[in-house]
DNA sequence: GTTTACATGTAATCCGTTACATGATTGA
DNA sequence: TCAATCATGTAACGGATTACATGTAAAC
């Protein structure tokens, strides 16, 4: 299974919600803060084409009215985003896609609403050991930092201690 | 001034400190959670090669003991990373980069501090509205998104807030 | 003497961005 | 009828990733 870019998955998520033609999706990603994706057709249709090439979604021309294509999910399509939605976090920790955490987490009730908590439970973990590593690099170079690059580090702390909150709260309301 | 890419004004930004080979610089991306660029060559040395032809940097190669070029930043060099540090905040916000200022926040103490608080200030006044914006999202939007989704954007606010709220305590804190 | 770390490079590829280009339909 | 919105596409470009490739020096 060749992986998909998180634009990709992205747009597989949305159509798991509901079919969408590409100006809608793109009107999606203008509108939203579903990831920093650009809102020019450059990025969307494209990836859209590849896609159906890969036979993940399947495009249909609406006659009547305006020219468009409605996009749906494959089956296949829809096992690739649940595999995807699967995968351990620490994947994507490892990987350095942080972001790509939240991504899932928009997507996950339309398609494994059951993976919500151990998403939460794993990103929680990996939250914490990330921390642990990151306090560890701070008292490393503190001195060796200039005051704003302190602050910098003090800021990537402080957000990843956010995160870590938010899981524990969200978990514990579940 | 052509405008030049993250991974290129972090290297202005770490050169700006003291002199360091491509190998050095590397290391610092593997090591540190400076942006999260790739730890291969491939990305740092071609990227150093540009910033020379721009002659933004100079590398001299060392002679004796192991072969290696030192780069350091020239004038054009540190007027380039200055007035990027100088650019208003709004700048990056429009261009939905949150993270350059977090980039920025890293290197203003060896270039610009008197930025700082200035920096500090224009990166809070946009938090704030861009925290208002989400919290109308999330209102306009609440009945039509799934579970998860309100989830994925509730983290979002969260993040924002926390941010915020690191901006308020910093800027009394100087 | 052999592994590990130092040190730099290139080539293929992928993908997103920007900009350009086209045309239909709705509403004022 | 004229502007705005809907709707889709392509072409050029840039830049990052991955993988490949090479060689030296230190350390054990």
């Amino acid at each position: 299974m060749a992986d998909l870019s998180p634009l990709q998955f992205a747009l597989l998520g949305l159509l798991a919600h509901q079919k969408q033609s590409g100006y809608e999706l793109r009107k999606v990603f203008q509108e939203t803060a579903l990831g920093d994706y650009s809102d020019s057709p450059g990025s969307i249709y494209p990836a859209l084409r590849k896609l159906e090439t890969m036979q993940l979604v399947r495009g249909q021309s609406e006659r009547g009215g305006r020219r468009r294509r409605l996009f749906a999910l494959t089956a296949a399509g829809r096992t690739a985003l649940t595999s995807w939605l699967m995968e351990p976090v620490a994947a994507d920790a490892a990987a350095h896609r942080a972001s790509n955490v939240e991504l899932k987490l928009a997507f996950l009730s339309d398609v494994a609403p059951g993976r919500l908590e151990s998403l939460l439970r794993e990103y929680s973990e990996i939250l914490d050991t990330h921390l642990v590593a990151l306090l560890g690099q701070r008292t490393a170079m503190r001195p060796k930092l200039s005051a704003s690059a302190q602050l910098a580090l003090d800021l990537g702390i402080h957000l990843f201690r956010a995160r870590a909150a938010w899981c524990r709260v969200t978990i514990q309301s579940l």
